[in-house]
DNA sequence: TTGAAAGCGCTAACAT
DNA sequence: ATGTTAGCGCTTTCAA
């Protein structure tokens, strides 16, 4: 019971492997007769063409490979939409996950031996010059980070100006003392913050202007809470939406209520933000178009296009939820 | 700047492509003077084995196919194990996931295409008849899921036991009106329900058995809440973590204070009953072992090695956090 | 429209 | 210890 090759196929249908390799491709030059007796044959042997034969002869392997992180559900999220637009396109994808125990050399090496012909990497934390050294010899797009060096393609979303979009909002509710919790090196932290700083300044608030240190979970979120109890703001942006969640539970603790004392402000629109009691005001990143421009961009490098321009920035959406209003002294 | 083969290196070494070979594959029958001069060609020419050329001679791809659900946050937590116990094992993984526009068929397709050696599938929804045919012609190995029929291997918790730790658990603390809100159709959700129900019985408190429909949703969570709030029990152990939020999104809502008033009990530990303020009380899964038997349970089929039983049923352990104590009639 | 033959990058059997 | 040869399953000239 071995498994049936093109060769079983072919001589089951009384034909060439060649022309059963024609007809099971799709392609030009076989006759309809042929093609259907073909195509019957391997339906009824349940032959499935082996990828990585097919391959190795054609030079191509029509995959993408896409690096992400276990611990991080938007990238779950974006790995969705990245399947439906490489589908459209035309490619698959093979996957290889960054976990805390496995680095993400170990995950992008792992792509390399697969022979994809172009990387889709989720927010890469490697160096930039590690990015480029990888771009000398295929196609790479970073995700969700922003890279300096004009090696890469960059499909990103406009942190500033989502950033922006959050003071905005708070502005219009009425907020002045408006803070911000920032996600320390992460990538998207100095954008975001910077986002927040030029809002501030557009609306001339920069007196009030006050950046908390924090990070990308809920602790990190939670500390930042500590810190602005003392001095509590009317309103906070912070860095994502799991570390909004960590400090929306401690200043709730703490006998503060959400909004009416206190704005928040998280960023992704991850499933946590969904949550009924959680019910957070966020920023949502437009998954939809960046995994189509990625898959595009992708592409278009591998076969070999002129493009213009190295990174693709997405403006974001603001959802708003139930933790932002005018809060009490407004009214 | 092709990328380069074992020729490349061979050459450049001054050996033959099998003598290469031996040293990149480090199988015994090389000087170490030329394994070392080999190894560092590769080195410099920055050579990656083709797996798939690899794979294509030899017969074996040393490859684990993982079936996963993006939309199953605990599914991510299982993927990090999974890589560790295959890494121990000599196997890599390749990844497929099921999104909401990728069907199980679909990506349990690509996995037979990329020739795994055996199927790793993550609570799969496909009729017991197909996981069998599948079962067929390679080795497969079903997690998080019963199957009757003994065609594949099956790795899972003991739901059963899982239940009955909740009902111990809140049963010790004082609690006799325990109500249960149930998966639906969802696999585990009959194993979970017998638990509950074996267990009230051992209790002899088959009088206050209450089932209500429910699902895997917050949604679902948040339904069940309306059911019980007419008639209100003192606890609850729910089908999973994420409906559990959703009722204590909902009974939190109208006034009533956990654990004080109500008893919450979840299922799966994952990131969400962890939050700081949902700390909520649950039964965790045991990732190391199921991953480590999942992936040693393949390798033995692949390898031919005779295995006893076919279904290894792994016993969870109960989390206890905050929603869940004696309640205030029983102080 | 069809088939014969070569070869993708590698491993395995055999010979030296 | 090293090289030679054949061939995995497929695609791709090229010829018929």
């Amino acid at each position: 019971m071995r498994r049936p090759t093109l060769a079983d196929v072919a001589a089951e249908a009384g034909v060439s492997v060649a022309l059963a390799s024609i007809v099971m491709r799709g392609a030009p030059g076989a006759g309809a007769a042929t093609r259907e007796r073909v195509l019957d044959v391997a339906r009824r042997l349940d032959y499935r063409p082996d990828t990585r034969a097919r391959l190795l002869r054609s030079g191509r392997s029509q995959l993408l490979g896409v690096m992400f992180d276990v611990r991080h559900p938007f990238h779950v999220d974006v790995l969705t939409g990245l399947y439906d637009a490489a589908g459209r396109a035309g490619y698959q994808l093979t996957l290889s996950a960054v976990t805390p125990r496995r680095a993400e050399r170990t995950a992008i090496g792992e792509l390399l031996q697969d022979r994809c012909e172009a990387l889709v990497l989720f927010s890469p934390e490697l160096p930039a010059a590690e990015l480029a050294a990888l771009a000398r010899s295929r196609p790479v797009v970073a995700m969700m980070r922003a890279v300096r060096r004009r090696d890469v393609d960059v499909v990103r979303t406009d942190d500033a100006l989502g950033s922006g979009q959050a003071v905005d909002h708070l502005v219009g509710l009425g907020h002045t003392r408006i803070a911000h919790v920032d996600g320390g090196t992460l990538a998207g932290s100095a954008e975001r913050r910077r986002g927040y700083e030029e809002a501030m300044g557009r609306h001339g608030l920069m007196a009030y202007r006050k950046i908390i240190p924090g990070g990308p979970g809920e602790q990190d979120g939670a500390r930042a809470a500590a810190a602005l109890l003392d001095d509590l703001p009317t309103a906070v942006t912070v860095f994502n939406d799991l570390s909004a969640t960590g400090l929306l539970d401690v200043v709730r603790g703490h006998g503060v209520r959400v909004p009416e004392d206190l704005s928040v402000v998280g960023y992704d629109d991850s499933s946590v933000s969904r949550l009924g009691h959680i019910d957070l005001t966020t920023v949502a990143q437009d998954i939809e178009r960046m995994t189509t421009d990625a898959v595009t961009r992708a592409v278009d490098r591998i076969e070999d296009r002129t493009v213009i321009g190295r990174d693709i920035v997405v403006p974001p959406r603001l959802v708003v939820r139930g933790t932002t209003g005018r809060g009490r002294q407004h009214r």
